[in-house]
DNA sequence: CGAACTATAGAACACTGTTCGAGAAAGAGC
DNA sequence: GCTCTTTCTCGAACAGTGTTCTATAGTTCG
């Protein structure tokens, strides 16, 4: 029994890093600073630092715990009679994780010391290559490309639309056609292409974006392996 | 003729950006900052927002300036009767200033109102595509799926090795070992591919690993275009 | 009960980007 | 020569950050 002052909160590791996430979930990256960690669990500041040893760390921690349930939820996409069918849907599935968390790109494969779940997803990615007719090194070159490819889309979607965005108010349409007006301002001659794919842009789906360089990465390795 | 006190110093934005690259170029990131520019130029902070309004700006300038140089740097890499070869040109290009300057990753495509010879950038790459036999929404899709996997691999070098790197004074090769060893340590039953990787990770180079992934994507654009 | 250990709390520190206002330098008009 | 105006410099001050430190509350265990 509480002898009257305010008892003190207790904490633990998985309770800081589970606030972490919904910190970065509900307002990104910024919104994740100590002293917002400690009102949310309703303690102090220092305390943060007994179960972790700096916000890189908390940064890991977090970033670590979602690759885990990525993990998880991609263990019955494997089929190892498809290995590139594989490598697709569990792409996707890292890919479907960032959408719903943008802040998720920047930190990925920071520190593979403190994220073990990425480095399993690695290896999952792994085994699949191995089941191709390929050099070691041909393997190692092929599913570092595909986790580059992936941390790149990621960090293209990790960047938050300018300011400009919330403050009129617009719809996620119009501000794409903003956007793409943007191009359109540039010189017709000079910018052939930019006019030329401002309404793909208009109208485009990230996913669709994502899941075009995928099948070209993979189409590639495809006929690296000879099938 | 100054009147005794310690004259005034006068600035220009070309003046500032060139020290913010400096300062980037020599010790990464973290080394830029207001304070820091302000002594370099041997005047006072405040005197910075004459010419630039954030530090946001500032970046976008300072990535803008040197992705300028790369932009002038391959305009003799362009060949318009190998379209795709061109693009692997540029790429390697590209791939080459981000080996120089690891800091650019970072800051790669983030604003492009301000960054405009990213756009210059992305649009000779376009240029190359159009010659390709592709519908404009392909030509989009191929040129930003580009762009994402040199983004993704700036990124993976824009990180600086561990800070035990520095403190125990490794050579680079020795420390790609003990990093092939952390791999070895893994169960061997459980994480067969790390395993076999992990000779290859030792001796690896990044650049092969670059280009390995670069092929890749584009034989997949190749077999895209029906060639 | 008392000692040892675990864990919490918040003030204090060093450092960041940014704002602000005072004022110096340099022209412009007369 | 003198003003008035504009351009630009400067550094103190502010709000906010991650991190360190120390006091101390709660718990465990002998």
């Amino acid at each position: 029994m509480p002898t009257g002052r305010r008892p003190r909160v207790t904490h633990s590791l998985e309770n800081v890093v589970e606030a972490s996430i919904a910190l970065l979930d509900e307002d990104g990256e910024g919104a994740l600073t100590f002293r917002a960690l400690a009102a949310r669990l309703g303690g102090g500041v220092g305390s943060i630092y007994w179960y972790v040893s700096s916000k890189d760390e908390l940064l890991d921690r977090a970033t670590d715990e979602v690759m885990g349930r990525v993990l998880a939820g991609t263990d019955d996409l494997v089929d190892d009679s498809d290995p590139i069918g594989t490598l697709r849907a569990v792409s996707l599935a890292m890919f479907d994780e960032m959408v719903r968390r943008p802040w998720l790109g920047s930190f990925l494969m920071r520190n593979t010391g403190v994220q073990t779940n990425s480095i399993r997803l690695f290896e999952r990615l792994g085994q699949q290559v191995m089941r191709l007719d390929l050099s070691p090194q041909q393997r190692f070159h092929a599913v570092s490309s595909i986790v580059s490819y992936v941390v790149g889309v990621a960090v293209d979607m990790a960047q938050p639309p300018p300011k400009e965005f919330f403050e009129s108010g617009l719809e996620p349409a119009e501000f794409l056609k903003a956007y793409a007006d943007g191009w359109r301002a540039y010189d017709a001659d000079e910018f052939p292409f930019l006019h030329q794919i401002a309404d793909e842009f208009e109208r485009h789906d990230d996913a669709d974006v994502f899941r075009s360089g995928l099948d070209m990465l993979l189409q590639g390795l495809r006929v690296q392996a000879g099938a």
